[in-house]
DNA sequence: CACCGAACGTA
DNA sequence: CGTACGTTCGGTGC
């Protein structure tokens, strides 16, 4: 660890980090709720947690070995002299804020970093100071800081780290980088923001100049003492004004000049890092009420990696090493408490972070119908089964262990889990409600790499931890993990080997993607999003949704007679009993009997036969009875035989017992972070048309309750998109609350909105919902039917309206070739090794994923905030109505009598608030006696 | 019996 | 020659 340090740059003297204490303070503040984020006695600490959780972040990312944090001092500074308005916003910062500037210097003296203030200067000179110190030295200086008045100290040997709108998207300001950005060079930056003016400080500029024209002067007279010097010779309103603001500028200019030269009395050889004070700052932390994660954390990334010694910890000499191979862990059987208990106290207790003890659970997790049949804890070389379903007073002192040590306890799948947990008790009493783990591996190994699949633990180990295990050798029973697999009936009463490897897998999993999660910045998307949408979702999949058992009969029988009639009339027009599901012999009698034009191929070289072909071809032939009466009898039947295959499903997988359907959603499966519904897939039950959308109806509310709710949000994506963008037009459509697609409509083709046709309205409706897949003007020229060259214009049309969502999405393709991933509003990722390709199909793809992927996924992110927020309120309301669908953009809630307005007002409100973005989020919601009704 | 491609349902 | 999924079916090959 300590060698990586300086081994990037072995021709310099090593990294000096120099860090702007208030603008990072700032930052944390407002990234983070304070509500979230207070002690029990009212003390916010959500800039003190901020703070910490993103120096950590650099450090980890940069490893400096020289380290200072520069803060502005209270009262005046020369600058507030020279302009008295100066950083007048600033210092309307909150008292919730200015009461942690404290903390924060106490958390520092705490974790060995210096900091500095210098009375009569701000944190900016100490820096511009420190950055000339660094130079002279042999520095290779890093700043951390959000003002861009720090843009000037850039050089071959400083960089800028600048926070993008996440924290996490830090950009690395070198020279190339300002030049790029400004067209200026980083000496020529402050002359740039003294015409510019800087808002965030209270520093006009002169009006109607912005970067472009500061920096087109700056270029044409070489810099400010130029452009006054040539001043009368700028025309236009724009030179008028810079005339009329000159001594402004002016004055800006020696405002935003840091200083170089101060005297701080240190130099940076004296600015290492001094060592934790592990005492003061577990008792800092204690205070705030932060957890010891975030202790353990912080104290090893200050302590230079290095694992901090934990006072008290039990040495285990004969426990397995992490870097050999796989320990399976000796097991004991606990058939009593006080066996377990004993067991729990002697080899989980002592577990400290960052060790992890695992709950391993074998048995099917399917929920409405969960069985489970072992438990295992495991700890550091050490197991424990535990046979289940087991007595009152054993899952009483399991659940004992559990609820008091589930600070560092690992499970691989929480969601699965807690099924498997809910069904332990002997008696058929609740079981155990597991509580959040300290880490589940399943999700954090879906964070790092969510699209990679793996059917068997022992695939996931060869994939993260490179530990090549035979599964056969395991094999003797199947575990849970093995998706799917009915576990065999075990003669043998050793407890299973398998078992026992899986909890040492998942040990080493969770000490390999604990920090994996902590470097990306991905520990909020744990836990605050995945590990609560996993309990959510466990609801959800335990309650079901009620059927109406007789109106999926009845559906099924008029389909089926249907369909039998269909293929009556398809037959005697074809004149032999072809199989109709049979593309092989429906190309057969399309393309050899009745000899009709080929339509296009599929992959495989073979003619297709699917629906927009046939249609096709059923207009062509229009004329020709033989060949249109087939074609209209296989449409009917496909379309039909497609419904009632989908009632079938429906009828086949609804709980005998209960008379709901439960399905399982998957959390780890879409690389985007949505969700997925399998067995059966309760998300695309039909919606289109009238016929398919009947099936809807047989979706009701179960006993006790009286109504379905749907709340849907309306064009989430596209909204996403206004916001990331900044588009103002954009923003704008959404602002105006008039019909959307009609509002667009009008700009794009310039008429009145009352003068839009439903041509024009349902076009530009398609191009708004292509763009998020990264449409081809082939692609929507197909989709519309109109020629190519429409399509292009149609496109071209719209990106001069809209053009900052068309720089916003090439700029997440850039983005994404540069880096290597994509990143969703929330920190979620997925990579693109395929945008570098050099086959041009494989790249291509990759561009529409990588354009597709942070928007679907900031919607994904989106709708699990609301789930988790929707399902508290209703919850903390003292509601019985629960959630118990989600279909994307879409929460179906079962509603109790009385509870419709209450529960449709705090769902619709969840979803339109759990994020906040420059358009507001609108959500629909429709309340019925079934899920078609309560359509809207 | 396992697997694949074609087809088609959803957002 | 737009993204993300899951399920079913026929057909093929072990």
């Amino acid at each position: 660890m300590t060698e990586s340090r300086s081994q990037a740059d072995d021709m310099t003297r090593g990294t000096l980090l120099v860090v702007d204490g208030h603008s990072l303070a700032f930052r944390a503040f407002f990234a983070l709720p304070v509500d979230n984020f207070s002690t029990a006695d009212g003390q916010a600490t959500n800039a003190v947690w901020g703070f910490a959780k993103m120096l950590a972040q650099v450090i980890d990312t940069e490893k400096p070995d020289h380290i200072a944090v520069a803060f502005d001092v209270k009262g005046g500074t020369f600058r507030s002299e020279l302009l008295p308005e100066y950083k007048g916003t600033r210092e309307a910062a909150p008292e919730d804020l200015l009461t942690q500037l404290p903390l924060i210097q106490r958390m520092l003296t705490a974790l060995g970093v210096t900091y500095i203030e210098k009375p009569g200067y701000e944190g900016d000179d100490v820096i511009g100071t420190l950055a000339s110190m660094g130079d002279a030295a042999g520095y290779r200086t890093l700043v951390l800081s959000g003002d861009r008045d720090a843009f000037q100290l850039v050089s071959d040997t400083v960089t800028v780290l600048y926070p993008g709108h996440h924290f996490k998207d830090l950009r690395h300001m070198t020279p190339a980088a300002v030049e790029e950005k400004y067209h200026v060079t980083p000496a020529q930056y402050p002359d740039l923001a003294a015409l510019r003016g800087e808002q965030s400080d209270n520093i006009p500029g002169v009006p109607g100049v912005g970067d472009g024209f500061a920096a087109k002067w700056i270029n044409q007279y070489g810099g400010l003492d130029g452009i006054v010097e040539h001043a009368d010779e700028i025309g236009g309103k724009k030179g008028e004004a810079l005339r009329a603001h000159l001594d402004q500028v002016l004055l800006n200019r020696r405002v935003n000049a840091l200083v170089r030269d101060l005297d701080l009395g240190v130099g940076p050889d004296d600015l290492t890092f001094a060592g934790v004070d592990a005492e003061a700052a577990g008792e800092l932390f204690r205070s705030l009420e932060f957890g010891p994660r975030t202790l353990s954390k912080i104290l090893k990334t200050f302590n230079g990696g290095e694992k901090p010694a934990m006072v008290g910890r039990k040495t285990q000499p004969d426990g397995p090493r992490r870097d050999d191979a796989l320990v399976v862990p000796d097991a004991d059987t606990a058939a009593d408490a006080a066996t377990l208990t004993g067991w729990a106290e002697r080899w989980i207790a002592p577990v400290a972070q960052p060790d992890v003890w695992t709950l391993t659970a074998q048995g099917d997790a399917k929920p409405g119908e969960s069985r489970v049949e072992r438990i295992v804890l495991a700890a550091g070389g050490h197991a424990l089964v535990i046979p289940a379903p087991a007595p009152r007073d054993v899952t009483d002192a399991l659940a004992d262990v559990i609820d008091r040590h589930h600070g560092t306890m690992a499970v691989h799948g929480y969601k699965e889990h807690r099924h498997l947990l809910a069904a332990c008790a002997a008696d058929g009493g609740d079981g155990i409600d597991l509580p959040y783990p300290a880490i589940d591996t399943k999700l954090a190994g879906y964070l790092v790499h969510p699209d990679f699949h793996a059917d068997t633990l022992e695939q996931v180990a060869a994939h993260f931890l490179d530990l090549h295990i035979d599964e056969d050798d395991t094999a003797a029973v199947q575990g849970m993990l093995d998706l799917g697999d009915e576990p065999a009936e075990s003669a043998d009463p050793e407890p299973d080997r398998r078992l026992l490897t899986h909890a040492a897998i998942v040990e080493r999993l969770a000490r390999t993607l604990a920090p994996m999660l902590a470097e990306r910045g991905q520990d909020d998307l744990m836990r605050r999003i995945e590990l609560p949408v996993s309990r959510v979702l466990h609801g959800m999949e335990q309650v079901g949704a009620k059927v109406d058992m007789a109106r999926l009969a009845d559906m099924k029988e008029r389909f089926a007679a249907d369909v039998r009639q269909a293929q009556e009339e398809a037959w005697r027009h074809a004149g032999e009993e072809v199989n109709l599901k049979s593309p092989k012999q429906l190309q057969k009698v399309l393309f050899e009997t009745l000899a009709l034009k080929p339509t296009k191929r599929t992959k495989s070289g073979t003619y297709t036969t699917n629906a927009a072909a046939l249609q096709d071809l059923y207009v062509r032939y229009a004329s020709d009875e033989r060949a249109s009466g087939f074609l209209g009898a296989l449409l009917r039947h496909r379309e039909i035989i497609k419904l009632e295959q989908i009632v079938q499903t429906l009828i086949d997988a609804t709980n005998p017992r209960d008379g709901r359907i439960h399905t399982t959603f998957e959390q780890t499966v879409a690389a985007t972070g949505r969700l997925s519904s399998v067995d059966p897939n309760l998300q695309n039950i039909p919606n289109r048309n009238a016929m398919g959308r009947e099936i809807r109806s047989a979706f009701v509310p179960g006993d006790g309750y009286t109504a379905l709710l749907s709340c849907d949000y309306s064009q989430v994506e596209l909204r996403i998109m206004a916001d990331r963008s900044g588009d103002e037009a954009l923003i704008e459509a959404f602002r105006s609350g008039t019909d959307f697609h009609r509002y667009v409509a009008s700009l794009v083709y310039g008429v009145p909105v009352d003068m839009i046709d439903a041509d024009q309205r349902s076009h530009v409706k398609a191009m708004s919902y292509g763009l998020a897949y990264g449409l081809s003007t082939y692609g929507l020229a197909q989709q519309l039917k109109i020629s190519p060259s429409h399509a292009e214009e149609l496109k071209a049309k719209y990106f001069a309206v809209f053009g900052k969502v068309h720089d916003y999405l090439e700029s997440l393709v850039a983005d994404a070739r540069e880096l290597g991933y994509t990143q969703t509003m929330f920190g979620r990722r997925r990579y693109f090794p395929g945008l570098n390709s050099t086959n041009r199909t494989v790249r291509e793809t990759a561009e529409r994923g990588a354009l597709n992927a942070p928007i679907q996924g900031s919607a994904a992110d989106i709708m699990k905030i609301a789930m988790i927020d929707a399902d508290r309120a209703l919850r903390d309301a003292g509601l019985r109505s629960r959630i118990i669908l989600q279909i994307h953009d879409e929460l179906v809630v079962e509603v109790a009598p009385g509870e419709e307005e209450a529960a449709s007002r705090l769902v619709a409100d969840a979803m339109e608030h759990a994020v906040d973005l420059s358009v507001p989020l609108d959500v629909s919601t429709g309340l019925g006696s079934d899920w078609q009704l309560a359509a809207h």
